[in-house]
DNA sequence: GTGAAAGCGCTAACAC
DNA sequence: GTGTTAGCGCTTTCAC
C-alpha cells in the first residue's frame, strides 16, 4: 500500500517550500516557469492528488449534496435520484445517499449524521412515518443551522424551504377527466398511500372531477388505505361485490393490482373497464395490456431539485425567497384505456 | 444563518482552553466533573456538533464508502444498493454514490473524483463499456494507491480484489434443467447482454445444460445481442419463423419481451411455451401470467460486499488474501412454467 | 520568484 | 485538572 503523496513530501524531495509547490500546482503566476514545470512533472510522476478533506476544511464547503430517499426500490425515487446525480455530477458535486426506509428515526439519524460538515445541503422526500405523524421539527432544526434543504414530491407546508413537486391535484383531475370522457361512469378510486401528502392531493382531484361532471360519489368503490396488505383485502372484496367500468389508481401497487385483479375477474381491458394509474413507465409498457399512466418525469424532478439546491449554495447573497417548482405530469395513453376519438 | 459552533468559540465563551473543551466533550477522565458538566451543557445549548471534515483530516479516514453503479434504474442495482446502504448505516459508514451510466469515461471520472481522500474504499459493478473493451487499468491504479475495491456482479478476473458474485453458471444450468424436466425440448436463448461477464456465464450454462441432456443446439432459436434494439428485431423475426416450447432469458428486457411476444404470437403460457428469466421479482409477480425467475438476492449481494469492504478497512494488518463470495440464486417457480409433479 | 507563518477545527502528547 | 503545543494537508497573505 503506497502512501498518498502530499505537498510536504514533494516539497522536501524537491528541496523547495510547501507553498511553492502549492502555487506551482495551482499554476500561480508567482512561480517561474522552470520551477513550475519541474514541480508539476514531479507531482504527476508521484501521482499527486490534493487531499479533498483538507481542502474542504479550508474552504468550509464540501461540494457534496446529501440525498435522503424513503425507498430506493421504488422506481420513482430511483428516477429522481438519477436526475439529481446527473446535475450534481455536471456541476462538480458529489452525492451522498441515505435511505430513510420510510422511518422517522432513520430520517432523523441521516440528517444528524450528515449535518456536521459532511454535506453542504440536502435534497429529500419525507419518510412516510414522519408525514403520517406530522413530525417535521428535525427539518426545521437543520434549516436553523444554516443548511439548506430542498424537498421533493412529499413535502410539508410547515417547513419553509425550496420544493419541487408534481401537480398531483391537476394530474388527478386530468386523468379522471380522461376516464369520464371515454364513457366511464362508475370509477373506482384505488389508493394504498392515503397517508401521504401526494395521496391526499390526488384523492382530492378524484372527488373534484366527479363533482365537476355531476357524477355522484359511491363510497363502495373507493379504497383508501395506507398499506398494501389492507389494500389487497379491500380490493379483493370490491371485485367480488361491485361492478365498475373505470379505475383510477394512485400508486404503483394499486395500479398493478387493478390490472391483475380485473383480468382475473374476467373483465376485458379496456372494453369493460379502463385503468389509469401512477406507475413506472417502462414496466407499464411491458404489461399485457399495457397500462395507461400518469407520468411524473422523475428525472426532471431530480434535476430541478439539484439545480435549486446548487443555486442556493452558490449564491453569495442570502435569498430568503423560497421557490416551489412544479413539474408537469403527462398522461400516457396506452392499452388500458379507450382511445378518445 | 447561524454559524456553526466550534470548540474554539465555546472555549472562549467559557474562559477555558480548547483542549479542555475537547476533552470534556469526549468525556475524558482528565477533566473534573463540574467543568465537564458545565461544558457539556453549554455545548448542548449551542447545539455543538464536531466538524466531521476536521476529524477526517485528523484521522485520515472518512468512514465513507464510494459506490459506483452502472445504472440505478436497473432494479437489480437498486436492490444491491439498498443492501450496501443497510450494512453501511449499521456500521456507521456513509455511502457516496456515483452512476457510471455504463460509460467508461464516467466510471473513470467517478473513481478519480472520489479517490482523493473523500472515501475509504469502493464498491462497484463494472460499466458495460469498460467490460466490452476489457479496459480495467483504472481499477488497478486505484488499488495501487492503497484504496480497496470490492466488485460485485460484473467483475474482471484481471483485477485482484474482493468480489461478490452470483453463481450465474450454476443458476443457468439449474433453470435450464427445470425447463427440460418440464418437457421442453426446443428451448430458445434470449440475451441482450451478451457483452457482459454475467451474460457469458449464463450462456455457457445454457449450452452445457443442452449438452448434458443430449439436446442438440439449434442456432436458429438463439439470440445473443448486446442491446435491446437489436434484440427486438431478432426476437420478432424468431417468433415469425420458429416454433419453441421454452425460453430462457438472460436479462430483464429479454425476459419480459419473451412473455409479451409469446402472448402476442398466441402462445399459451405455460402450456405451449414455458419462460424463465432473470428479472425483478416484484414485477415478475405482477405480470399476467406471473413470470418464473432466477432470483438473485440483490440485497444480500450488497450486504456481503459492504461487509467485505468494511472488514478490510478495519483490519489493521494487511491481508493480501482476496475473497470471492458467491451468493446463491433461487429458482422462483411462478405461472410461466409448468409445475413439475 | 520563493518561503515563512497563520489558520481551517479537531485531537493528543506533553507540560505545568 | 487544565493549558500549551504540534500537527493532519492545504491555501494564502505577507515578508524577503
Amino acid at each position: 500500500m503506497k502512501i498518498r503523496a502530499t505537498l510536504k513530501q514533494i516539497a522536501k524531495e524537491l528541496g523547495v517550500s510547501v507553498s511553492t509547490v502549492s502555487k506551482a500546482l495551482n499554476d500561480s503566476p508567482e512561480i517561474s516557469e522552470p520551477t513550475k514545470i519541474k514541480i508539476q512533472e514531479y507531482a504527476k510522476l508521484k501521482n499527486y492528488k490534493p487531499n479533498l478533506t483538507a481542502l474542504n476544511l479550508k474552504n468550509r464547503s464540501t461540494k457534496t449534496i446529501g440525498v435522503i430517499i424513503p425507498n430506493i426500490l421504488n422506481s420513482f425515487f430511483a428516477k429522481v435520484f438519477s436526475g439529481i446525480e446527473k446535475v450534481a455530477e455536471a456541476k462538480g458535486y458529489n452525492v451522498i445517499t441515505c435511505i430513510s426506509n420510510e422511518s422517522l428515526e432513520k430520517e432523523i439519524h441521516a440528517l444528524e449524521m450528515l449535518s456536521n460538515g459532511t454535506i453542504d445541503g440536502f435534497i429529500l422526500s419525507i419518510a412516510e412515518e414522519a408525514q403520517k405523524l406530522g413530525e417535521f421539527s428535525h427539518f426545521l432544526e437543520i434549516i436553523k443551522e444554516g443548511i439548506p434543504i430542498v424537498m421533493f414530491d412529499r413535502i410539508a407546508d410547515e417547513v419553509h424551504c425550496d420544493k419541487v413537486v408534481v401537480d398531483d391535484y391537476e394530474s388527478a383531475l386530468n386523468a379522471m377527466q380522461h376516464l369520464i370522457d371515454s364513457q366511464c361512469s362508475s370509477i373506482a378510486l384505488f389508493s394504498s398511500i392515503d397517508n401521504l401528502s401526494v395521496g391526499k392531493l390526488r384523492t382530492k382531484g378524484y372527488f373534484d372531477a366527479l363533482e365537476k361532471n355531476n357524477i355522484s360519489i359511491d363510497p363502495q368503490i373507493i379504497i383508501r388505505t395506507d398499506n398494501e396488505h389492507e389494500f389487497n383485502i379491500q380490493a379483493t372484496a370490491l371485485f367480488d361485490t361491485q361492478k365498475v367500468d373505470g379505475i383510477f389508481a394512485l400508486d404503483e401497487h394499486a395500479s398493478v393490482s387493478a390490472m391483475k385483479m380485473s383480468l382475473k375477474a374476467g373483465y376485458k381491458i379496456p372494453d369493460e373497464v379502463s385503468v389509469i394509474g401512477f406507475a413506472d413507465g417502462v414496466w407499464s409498457r411491458r404489461l399485457t395490456p399495457s397500462l395507461s399512466t400518469v407520468s411524473q418525469h422523475g428525472p426532471e424532478i431530480g434535476e430541478a431539485a439539484a439545480q435549486l439546491l446548487i443555486a442556493r449554495l452558490e449564491s453569495k447573497l442570502e435569498n430568503y425567497h423560497y421557490k416551489t417548482e412544479i413539474i408537469k405530469t403527462e398522461l400516457r395513453q396506452r392499452e388500458s384505456t379507450k382511445k378518445i376519438g
